[in-house]
DNA sequence: ATAAGAGAAATCGTACATTGTTTAACCAAA
DNA sequence: TTTGGTTAAACAATGTACGATTTCTCTTAT
């Protein structure tokens, strides 16, 4: 049962809100990746022919896909000029990782006080696949640590705040694929699962809350670091 | 100097991020203030034809529209289906106001560390027309309060905070508009912003963010209320 | 009463026209 | 020769029109 695509990263469901499933791989999901995995660089404009012509399409879908990454804040526009790849610098990073910091929390709270014998089967289950895993995949503890997360935020009422935790948790799995987890991270990102699920168990909403606003900034951090190490040996 | 329209409430500087400035009214913000306004009903169906006639226009700048709205989540999109209004419920506006509880005390710690006294002189001369208005023109009222705001989270660093923030606001204040404002919560309103005026002076960063977060939290309860009751009154 | 089907209606994609912006060439003057 | 400004041509964004495909609706037949 535990296959390895029962952790295909997916939105918590109801969550969707794009409806960007209609056909294969939309031209919405194409052109988002290529500004988060920086195949589109920073600041570039993206002309609606070229983008048409690469996809094999003609403009008009191209258009309505770069409206919604608009609203979405992927992309900006200057009226008559057209549109620009926001740059996914460390700015952005720590914006997006910093709401984290102020959102996930709350989440966790709420989860601490609602979460079933199931739901703490499943965090275990996953965090066994992590362990067992243990980031020799680095993509696939991507995916699990991502399930994990999911887990505890899926079926919580503010939907706005899910959805808002979904769509930044994208942004930064897809920035952080490029890099590898320092020894120390990986650690703490062990022992501070575990201890998660410890305070689950025990109903410790708090202390729950707490733990995810150091896990979250760790990982913001962590991602940072990163970049900052990639930016200095380009530049140096 | 202090004419009206300097409080014409408007975004954070460099917020913008959607540059709707092209035309007049574009479009987008004709559509999105029908959303807000309930003019254009819950769960009713978009259709592209309809709206471009009704604004003069074609179809394709609607569909353009609605793809950017879809990205800021006001619509909903179902593939071969056409759009439909996301409905602006009492589910809608406790997410936003949560957020926001979560949010504004961060961007408000950080502003009582670096507010100036050119800043300080703001929010004191805001607050006096506050309290000169009392609440006789409650258009006025708000967009006094959201200036009030602004001034706070404006040159917050945190741009991606800062924005969400606006966006929640502009969608608080169009369903508020509707309401007035209860005795107890004026009241409420001008002892805390006095109460944070005196926090920010003398540099209590932490006391401020409580205070913000029971200010938001009594703000969107207040407008909760009245929703609640307005759909008694419908039902009933 | 339910199911099937014909017709209407709306979405989605393509092609085209218009308008505004950018670029490059050209000329005049220093 | 270089510099500055003017103009024209290429380019791209924005809006319009239309055709193809899917969905919706109303009618009809079993």
């Amino acid at each position: 049962m535990a296959e390895t695509s029962d952790f295909k990263a997916q939105p918590p469901e109801g969550i969707d809100a794009i409806g960007a499933s209609s056909e294969g791989a939309s031209l919405y999901q194409l052109i988002r990746d290529d500004i988060i995995e920086g195949r589109l660089a920073a600041n570039e404009r993206l002309v609606v022919t070229d983008l048409a012509r690469r996809h094999g399409t003609s403009t008009n879908p191209v258009r309505e896909a770069l409206q919604l990454l608009r609203g979405e804040g992927f992309v900006t526009f200057f009226p008559n000029r057209g549109a620009r790849v926001r740059p996914i610098d460390q700015d952005f990073v720590r914006d997006i990782y910093e709401i984290g910091v102020l959102i996930e929390p709350a989440l966790t709270r709420w989860f601490v006080n609602m979460a079933t014998v199931e739901d703490i089967a499943e965090l275990e289950r996953i965090q066994g696949l992590i362990e067992e895993n243990n980031f020799a995949d680095t993509f696939r503890h991507s995916e699990l640590d991502t399930a994990f997360h999911t887990v505890m935020y899926q079926r919580h009422y503010n939907r706005h705040a899910a959805e808002l935790w979904w769509k930044h948790r994208e942004v930064l799995r897809a920035v952080s694929r490029r890099f590898n987890f320092t020894l120390a991270r990986r650690a703490a990102i062990l022992s501070e699962h575990r201890e998660l699920i410890a305070h689950v168990k025990a109903g410790n909403a708090n202390e729950a809350g707490e733990l995810i606003a150091r896990h979250v900034e760790g990982s913001g951090r962590h991602i940072l670091e990163h970049m900052r190490a990639r930016n200095a040996a380009r530049a140096g």
